[in-house]
DNA sequence: CGATTATTGGTACTTTAGTCTCACTCGATT
DNA sequence: AATCGAGTGAGACTAAAGTACCAATAATCG
């Protein structure tokens, strides 16, 4: 379509209901395509902040198996070991093996590190 | 401004370029209108779900120290009590009695547990 | 200035946490 | 059948973490 066209239409449209269906048009678009770029933003931007979810893919990366990841949840919500072995019906000593595992995998000396990186991570 | 006053325009100027300049004037205009619009929808969505700054009244309130604060940001980035120690330039011991007090006021009986109840309570 | 609070630190002690090594079971895989 | 990973757990440690009590000094406030 090229400019100056609006000449060859036919009579019933004046030029200047003409014109104004084209600003109403760019106006429109010019809108839309405000959104990509919003959009786009929201994708690279805002997301990482607000969302965050659980990265699965990274928990399986690492190795971490499903009991450990318990703990690792009942850890970040700061029960200790003992409280931990209770709520999983298992030993405490099953659980500092679990910790112990955890932490290598992690990479942390500490469980409150261990949280700090977990949540890097975004696998908390 | 009235549509149609092109045809009065200069003759330096076609009616396409004319026409080509109002198309971008509005283009620019709707690509504005809708950055209002965007930051309205910033202001009353997403900044409260992102922002969620330190509640310095809430600190205070549970009559949490300066210092102890700072222990408190260092336990949160995971660090041991001799890492904190070093990183203030003051002994082991006196860590322990801001952990302790710590403990106390923020009602918890682990550094982990404390974590998750200074966050909870917008302090960290 | 006197009172209070914050900060610092020591000692002694208890409790958690964490490591290392070994071992048994179970289910899935090869 | 043999292997492997996951889960379980014991024992003996070492290392942190945390408590209790006490006390000195600096800073702040009325």
């Amino acid at each position: 379509m090229k400019m100056g066209e609006y000449t060859r239409m036919s009579g019933r449209l004046s030029d200047e209901i003409f014109f104004s269906l084209f600003a109403v048009l760019f106006l429109a678009f010019g809108y839309v395509m405000n959104q990509f770029i919003q959009k786009k933003k929201i994708h690279k931007e805002t997301l990482p902040n607000e969302v965050q979810r659980i990265d699965q893919a990274k928990i399986s990366e690492l190795k971490i198996s499903r009991r450990e990841y318990q703990v690792l949840e009942l850890i970040h919500l700061g029960h200790s070991n003992q409280e931990i072995s209770k709520q999983l019906f298992i030993s405490e000593s099953t659980v500092k093996s679990h910790v112990s595992s955890l932490l290598q995998k992690l990479d942390a000396k500490r469980r409150t590190q261990a949280i700090k990186t977990a949540k890097e991570l975004q696998i908390l």
